[in-house]
DNA sequence: GTCTATACGGTGATAGAC
DNA sequence: GTCTATCACCGTATAGAC
């Protein structure tokens, strides 16, 4: 009955997904999955021959989730520089607040094993391709730090690779607002990144900062979720020269 | 020799460090420690009896070391509000760039298992005892309590433990700040929060942003060194309504 | 398709020679 | 104190009955 496979199988996907994200690869047990999804340990390895195609199949698709946001802010060339933000911040928030367990997961197996982000990412948002992943190094630290710029060479053939496709056009708004003057002078590269972690960190760091903030579980989620608009308060601050363009959004 | 001793057990906590923040307690293996501190896996249980008692030793100093930043904005009570920042800032860039797995280390440990921070931070910082930590269900293998604990029950007593006296200081400076119309309006919780986030999400999210920005490991180190200068003039610029208060601290 | 029983490899920890 | 050899256990994966 091939309805009960696909039942199964859906089963077997959520509960492999709540005890990766909590224990990672390595920490996680396939009696523990098999448990979770209410069948025997055999029987998962029917429907997955190993811990690690189930692995694969439950973090291609995570990644996927957590790369969506930012392929919101790349895709519409209509957005304006402020509407990229805004965008940004809120599906991020949002998508991390159902899923507050993700971005850990995420940058921990990315850690671990650095090479599968490249083919990853790659079949998510096209276009990333660059340089093969150089990082690291297996044990101690020693980074060949040989060539810090052997791609000036590849502007021979094709044209603009150099050119951080992904992020070219949020750049190039960020730098048409400082010469117009309507934006303060930044580093674009650091804005992003600063945007990045001022929504991401907070669920990775969310047991250090309860015991900081002196937080309970639901006291840290309300927390969480007035931070989207005080996020873009701080980002339009930083970027813009007139403060509070418009803040007519909520309330 | 005792001196040989001594030598030992450091290589091995080196080692150990090493293995540790690279694979987590999970993923490290025992050998692996053993022989990067070049001796045998017996000889590294003559030291140290168990892995678990191991990676207390090493993990007690690591969060040791990860606090020292938040420790040096509470200690000080004549500092002023934008010298606590820089300090702040400065000295957890610093500690991250000689460091740069300590962050995601940190995180994962203290997620699998949010029990032990109390008693770490506890023992590091002393007056963050709260309520018990209540969050997540650590999965099944992970620490057990080891606790050597059993020097501060003389804590119970006290009161004043509901104003966040860990960071009551700094919060109190920024509510004046506010109420003297030289700081803008910010949730203090929110822009401390961001602070830290801005310092140590770049370490945890390395692979991904590497990715992002098209940087290998050599542009992305000097992307991170001059970071520091950037996130001061970010979190000046959301705190305070007159632009750039004095930039004069280099070049 | 789903189960129980088992094979197999790897890992933490110990025994005992030197 | 340091080693080699070994134990005991656990986790993945498979075999085979139903």
């Amino acid at each position: 009955m091939q309805k009960k496979d696909l039942q199964s199988e859906q089963l077997i996907l959520k509960a492999a997904r709540r005890v990766f994200q909590r224990s990672g690869y390595g920490g996680a047990r396939m009696q523990e999955i098999a448990d979770e999804a209410h069948i025997s340990k055999a029987s998962l390895h029917y429907y997955y021959r190993s811990k690690d195609k189930l692995f694969h199949t439950v973090f291609r698709e995570d990644i996927r989730l957590f790369l969506i946001p930012l392929i919101g802010i790349l895709r519409d060339p209509s957005l304006s520089l402020e509407s990229r933000i805004r965008t940004f911040v809120g599906s991020y928030m949002n998508t991390l607040l159902e899923n507050p367990g993700l971005p850990l997961f995420i940058m921990q197996e990315l850690s671990s094993n650095p090479q599968r982000l490249i083919s990853l990412v790659e079949e998510t948002v096209p276009g990333v391709e660059g340089r093969p992943v150089d990082g690291y190094t297996g044990s101690d630290a020693s980074v060949g730090g040989v060539s810090n710029r052997e791609s000036s060479d590849s502007t021979s053939k094709e044209a603009n690779v150099d050119e951080i496709p992904l992020l070219a056009a949020f750049i190039r708004q960020i730098e048409d607002g400082m010469a117009s003057g309507r934006c303060h002078k930044v580093d674009p590269e650091q804005f992003i990144l600063s945007m990045i972690s001022m929504c991401v960190f907070p669920f990775i760091g969310r047991p250090l900062i309860k015991v900081l903030l002196k937080k309970d579980e639901q006291q840290y989620r309300d927390f969480l979720v007035r931070r989207e608009e005080e996020i873009l308060l701080y980002l339009l601050r930083i970027l813009y020269t007139n403060d509070k363009p418009k803040d007519n959004s909520r309330h």
